[in-house]
DNA sequence: AGAATCACG
DNA sequence: ACGTACGTGATTCTG
């Protein structure tokens, strides 16, 4: 059977543009919910793979319902201006890909999809209608299906309401959807239904009596309490008025019949341009657009003549460096090939493009390299760090003054983006795609093809890496001005661009391990591993997977009939939390040490094992562009989650070590976060707290619990320092009773006492959401920020929004200030000619590797860096040790 | 590919 | 009434 798929496009948008982050064409029009909409179509198109398609949409004009309806008086709410706006982008986009639209004066979107199934099934079509909106349920039938799309945090489900999946939910008979609308009522739609009657009794009623004119007709059933009988009987007109108002009329007067919404064979070359006009890469991609063959799109043409230059030897490289003197060098690198280019403009007319390729140098390529980059001239690129990274290795020099970063500047801009690829960037910033390299094609090329061929092979590669470097050059010109329109100048300048070198020789650095302990660590693990299998398996009753969740749930909560509650969606939750609680079961106390060794094992022992260099080191990435915060992250492998919380994972440290002769000097701050908090807030108490010297837990305990500082037990320190960090992380008391235990509302009682007592904090989080939804974001000290489009969508995203306001200002800022550290660090390290060097940072701990007879300086270096990194309100106190291994000094 | 879990600050 | 702490990455299972 051919398949119409039928869709609300009103009620799609509107979840498409909630939560959705901000996102906007080149020419300033926003177009998140347009791209919203489109990945919502994406994969229902990939689901379902529909023959016809047909998009409705609500006309502004009052409906013929709406007029006539005694209880229709709310006016609906208008769209917000932000989404209005894109509605005309919407139709643009939905004409060029061939898509039909639908709508109708007088007629509500709900009616032409009611009229349209109804025709499709008479048609001998199937229907499904696509709706975020519950009402079109009504129309679920024999061919006839509804999607209820739902977004949630970004991610979009659907759910697949046939006739039985109806029923089964409802208990009722899909067109009974209307009845339970007359009862209940819908806010969102403006009908009233019964005052005072709810979901759950409209359900209750129907269940019992079928339909609304049943419980009109039962209304002195003896089972109806006083009180509904008589919201039912003072809300009967409005009942009734809400049912005439909820049901959809499938005879719309239109004119269209299923084969003339058949979709296009192809997608034609209006998508294309339209879509590289709104700069939606991912979607030319996925779909295939192409732009008429007759234009092709070229960068913007350059007016002058344009030199590549492909030298032999260093006499060469010099002279075509001659003219880059003080002109800012673009630099581009072919990773798979280890090739660099090198291109800048010696004036409005010229253009030079120097290429470099390991197959013309031999073992002097380092040296031409360390040539290419040296310091005549100011430096830029896509993605520093890994270019820095990629000449540490090839034993070159990157070379100072680099200051500008493609990816980094777009990441300040916003760091909330999908990414920062150069094509996307090119697209998102300059309207066009730089020439990419496509590796392995050119790798079969210069196999197979003769001499001329190469030359040709060639010639393509150093224009492509030339065309990416000169897009950099493009991109400057676009993002810096943004940067210092937003004060982030400084913080590119003085802490990101810096911090590039200083991260791509610690990761060129690596960390020593012990290859052998770690080997024998893990295989420590297996015997017990296998022990706790076995008496699982035999307190079961069966064999099965203990590392699935779902087996491990039906056998605990089913089988075993152990009381957990239904937490996840797809069924039990078994996580650490709720195992806790059960560990009076002697199985459960099994699966819990299993979840820890084997954790171990598979993560820690035998991840480490398979990155460790052939230098004995492992040598993590650093990303400088992932987090939302300003935080570095770390992967391949993640360094920064090295267990240390509990004794048996904490013994890998000792397996991180100093190589010969040295030692590792590791410091880190103390409690940076809420001494940022006391500045930030300027919370007059929390300030003197942390200028006592004392601890701040107990001082934070003895105030919330009102007793003097020396009567404070350390069950109280550890509330008090709970509440510390929910503080840090905008908290509700719900979550803080789950955390230490105690009730909810005795976990009000603290919250209130607390922010009594610091009351400069509860200002503060007031002053920040109120700031958040006047700008729409918020910055770190150093003007660091991060958009919050979430503070205009429901309550659960509002909420989580507003928490992120309050501790972005401060994760961000300890942030900023341990990247300034890092820099500060590195650099006197390097101008006292100590042999020490960075190796890893853990967010507010840093790890530096010297020579034995350097340990003393280094450390006294490295605590004065971070101490004196800012000078706030409060004082930074950053504390410095030593050791043979990562455990000892830590 | 997404969900669940758990390691870290 | 809602639904329940901020920021990450790796591994494993599952559809």
């Amino acid at each position: 059977m051919q398949k119409l798929m039928l869709i609300d496009g009103n009620s799609l948008i509107n979840r498409a543009f909630y939560g959705v982050r901000p996102l906007s064409a080149p020419d300033g029009t926003p177009t998140n919910a347009v791209f919203g909409f489109l990945a919502i179509l994406q994969k229902l198109l990939e689901d379902e793979d529909p023959a016809g398609l047909c998009v409705t949409f609500d006309r502004k004009e009052p409906t013929f319902r709406h007029r006539h309806s005694a209880a229709y008086k709310a006016t609906r709410k208008p769209m917000p201006e932000e989404l209005a706006a894109q509605m005309p982008v919407m139709k643009d986009v939905l004409d060029a890909l061939g898509v039909r639209r639908c709508e109708l004066a007088g007629w509500e979107a709900d009616d032409l999809l009611g009229t349209l199934s109804r025709k499709a099934a008479e048609a001998g079509w199937e229907a499904v209608v696509v709706t975020g909106d519950k009402d079109s349920l009504q129309l679920v039938g024999p061919g006839t299906r509804v999607l209820n799309v739902k977004t949630r945090m970004g991610q979009t489900e659907t759910v697949n309401y046939t006739p039985e999946k109806f029923r089964e939910e409802y208990g009722f008979e899909p067109e009974k959807m209307v009845d339970l609308k007359a009862l209940m009522g819908d806010s969102s739609d403006n009908i009233p239904g019964v005052p005072g009657v709810g979901e759950k009794t409209a359900l209750d009623l129907l269940h019992r009596f079928g339909s609304l004119d049943g419980v009109y007709a039962h209304l002195e059933d003896p089972s109806i309490k006083a009180g509904l009988r008589a919201k039912l009987e003072s809300g009967r007109d409005s009942a009734y008025d809400s049912f005439w108002l909820a049901t959809i009329d499938r005879n719309a007067p239109l004119e269209l019949s299923p084969e003339e919404l058949r979709r296009p064979a192809a997608y034609g070359p209006e998508a294309y341009e339209l879509f590289k006009r709104l700069g939606f890469m991912k979607f030319i991609e996925k779909w295939g657009l192409r732009p008429a063959p007759d234009k092709a799109p070229e960068p913007a043409a350059f007016e002058g003549t344009c030199v590549s230059v492909i030298p032999a030897d260093s006499a060469q490289l010099r002279s075509a460096l001659e003219k880059a003197e003080g002109k800012t060098v673009y630099y581009a690198w072919d990773e798979a090939r280890n090739e660099f280019a090198a291109h800048f403009s010696p004036s409005e007319e010229e253009a030079v493009a120097v290429f470099l390729s390991p197959e013309t140098y031999g073992e002097d390529y380092p040296r031409a390299l360390s040539a290419l980059f040296d310091d005549r001239s100011p430096k830029a690129g896509h993605d520093v760090k890994n270019l820095q990274r990629a000449l540490l290795e090839q034993g070159a020099e990157p070379g100072e003054n680099w200051v500008f970063d493609a990816a980094i500047a777009a990441y300040l801009l916003d760091s909330t983006a999908a990414g920062y690829e150069l094509d996307r960037l090119c697209m998102a910033f300059c309207g066009f795609e730089p020439l990419s390299a496509d590796r392995e094609e050119d790798g079969q090329m210069t196999l197979s093809l003769d001499e001329d061929g190469e030359k040709k092979a060639l010639a393509a590669r150093v224009g492509a890496l030339a065309s990416r470097a000169a897009a950099v050059a493009a991109l400057e010109e676009k993002l810096l001005p943004r940067l210092r329109e937003l004060e982030m100048e400084e913080l590119f300048t003085r802490i990101e661009m810096p911090l590039c070198a200083v991260l791509a020789r610690m990761e060129h650095e690596g960390f020593l391990v012990d290859r052998e302990a770690l080997h024998a660590f893990g295989e420590s693990l297996v015997g017990r591993i296998d022990e706790l299998q076995a008496a699982i398996w035999q307190e079961a009753g069966e064999e099965f997977n203990v590392n699935s969740p779902k087996q491990l749930g039906t056998i605990l909560f089913e089988k075993l009939g152990l009381p957990g509650g239904k937490k996840t969606k797809t069924g039990w939750s078994t996580n650490a939390d709720v195992l806790e609680r059960l560990r009076f079961a002697p199985i459960v106390g099994h699966v819990l040490e299993y979840r820890e060794l084997s954790k171990l094992k598979s993560t820690y022992a035998d991840g480490l094992l398979k990155v460790i260099g052939p230098d004995g080191r492992i040598h993590t990435r650093f990303q400088m562009t992932v987090t939302a915060t300003g935080r570095l992250s770390s992967t391949e492998p993640n360094l920064q989650n090295i267990p240390v919380r509990r004794e048996l994972g904490a013994g890998l440290r000792k397996m991180f070590a100093a190589g010969p002769g040295n030692v590792l000097v590791d410091a880190d701050y103390s409690q940076i976060e809420l001494r940022l908090l006391a500045h930030i807030s300027g919370d007059e108490n929390m300030r003197e707290a942390f200028l006592s010297g004392e601890d701040v837990h107990r001082v934070t305990a003895s105030q919330v619990f009102d007793i003097p500082l020396d009567k404070v037990t350390p069950e109280e320190r550890r509330r008090a320092k709970a509440v510390n960090f929910g503080i840090v992380y905008g908290i509700s008391a719900f979550s803080l009773a789950q955390d230490i235990n105690v009730s909810v509302p005795e976990a009000r009682e603290y919250m209130d006492a607390y922010l009594r007592r610091f009351h400069g904090v509860r200002d503060y989080q007031k002053r920040i959401v109120e700031q958040a939804k006047a700008d729409g974001y918020v910055t770190t000290l150093f003007h660091r920020r991060r958009y919050l489009p979430e503070l205009k969508g429901n309550f659960t995203m509002r909420s989580f929004a507003e928490r992120v306001a309050l501790n972005m200002p401060i994760q961000g800022t300890a942030a900023d200030v341990i990247k300034l550290a890092m820099v500060n660090v590195d650099r006197r390290l390097r101008a006292e000619g100590l042999r020490a060097r960075l190796i890893l940072q853990v967010h507010d701990e840093l790890i530096v590797e010297c020579p034995e007879e350097e340990k003393e300086r280094a450390a006294a270096l490295l605590q004065q860096e971070m101490e004196n990194a800012v000078h706030y309100s409060v004082p930074l106190i950053a504390e410095a040790k030593w050791g043979a291994t990562w455990a000892e000094a830590h």
